[in-house]
DNA sequence: GTGTATGCAAAGCCTTTGCAGCATG
DNA sequence: CATGCTGCAAAGGCTTTGCATACAC
């Protein structure tokens, strides 16, 4: 029988978490496509996806979905603060100066005018814990 | 001249605005759609849209998305927490019992299963402060 | 009347998926 | 050499848009 978990080795997966991990900024997956050609011009967009998502659920990779909808893939998986551009779209990392991330307002913020922060918690519904008891 | 902020009082913006508030739920734009339609039966999705769009835009509503990219909308504009369903994508209020919403972790949570939280800071980037003051 | 808003349908966009061939372990 | 992965292209799903008509002011 075989392992469900099991994944392979590929240059395209390689390079694409490389190329994400060199980078600085967060791209969308059609931006690190574009990058990724240089090295392998004949990888396909699709590729890319199937492979951010791969790493994303293994933890590798941060994917963040703005207001807008669009998704942005982190190489740094770290735990960090990001502050998005409302007018660009733009993601930049913001340096953690304390355990309380809502008191670092004053803190160093990359150049970026603070307008405000969204906050989300995550977890599971009594519905969806009931479903998965069973 | 003629103000770029006007607005007229539709049937359409007054039904969906009424509809969203009574919700204590979060509903997709065709979610709300569904909702509507018993008042409107005639209304289209593009205009619950274009609706949502211009009331989250003026403040009324509140347009939260997922990092799957769905995206969800709230009627109650006051600033509050959610928490939302890994499982199945539903969002909920949750009670705001501190000025430090990190600090929440052990009150009420409507009964969801806490797994974490996303936290991300928005502003106006450098390049975009300087577009602006040209 | 003037110009915004609507309904309808088509177009857009980003993302996912089916498939046959490729290449990894 | 079994099967996970790829490239390609098509399909999906949500959202936006163009257009003629309706209606708010």
């Amino acid at each position: 029988m075989s392992n469900p978990n099991f994944q392979r080795n590929t240059v395209q997966r390689q390079v694409i978490l490389e190329e994400l991990c060199r980078l600085k900024s967060h791209p969308t997956a059609s931006d690190l496509h574009e990058i990724v050609r240089k090295r392998l011009p004949k990888i396909s967009l699709g590729t890319v996806y199937r492979n951010l998502d791969l790493l994303s659920r293994g933890g590798q990779v941060l994917k963040l979905v703005s207001e807008s909808g669009e998704a942005r893939y982190d190489g740094n998986s770290e735990n960090h603060y990001h502050i998005r551009c409302v007018e660009c779209g733009r993601v930049d990392d913001l340096s953690e100066t304390s355990d309380d991330p809502l008191e670092n307002k004053c803190a160093d913020l990359n150049g970026y005018e603070l307008l405000g922060y969204r906050l989300e918690y995550i977890g599971i519904c009594p519905g969806c814990q009931n479903i998965k008891k069973k």
